[in-house]
DNA sequence: GACTTGACAATCC
DNA sequence: AGGATTGCCAAGT
């Protein structure tokens, strides 16, 4: 039943997706997968992808408020947000501008 | 082996 | 409208 694994491998295969200059949230992956109640899972799913050799842009993951949230956890104070500029997209106080613009939705 | 914590979200009061 | 509580699954302690 691959459980734990192949949930990983579907939140790795939906952020990878994401197109660049847009952002997803937590619960839309999880929805998206199937988990829709475990948005936690993604967070924790996406900490596991630090660990990963892959390159997952999980600054463009974000929460539902579109709140830079894993910021902390780029190893920097403004890396998430700076990438997200880079991106094109529009970060004001750790927090994305016209997140509702910039959203992803995960349909496959 | 049980309890607490965690990159969240939805609901209840 | 805003604060508090619960749900969910896995990992770490």
């Amino acid at each position: 039943m691959k459980n734990n694994a192949d949930f990983l491998e579907k939140v790795f295969a939906i952020v990878e997706r994401i197109p660049r200059g847009k952002v997803t949230t937590y619960g839309a992956i999880a929805n998206a997968i199937g988990m829709g109640k475990s948005a936690r899972l993604v967070g924790w799913a996406m900490h596991q992808s630090f660990l990963c050799e892959r390159d997952i842009p999980a600054h463009r993951v974000v929460n539902r408020a579109g709140l830079l949230t894993g910021k902390h956890h780029f190893g920097g104070e403004n890396v998430m947000a700076d990438l997200l500029r880079q991106e094109g997209i529009e970060v004001e106080n750790d927090k994305i501008k016209d997140f509702r613009k910039h959203f992803w939705n995960p349909d496959f």
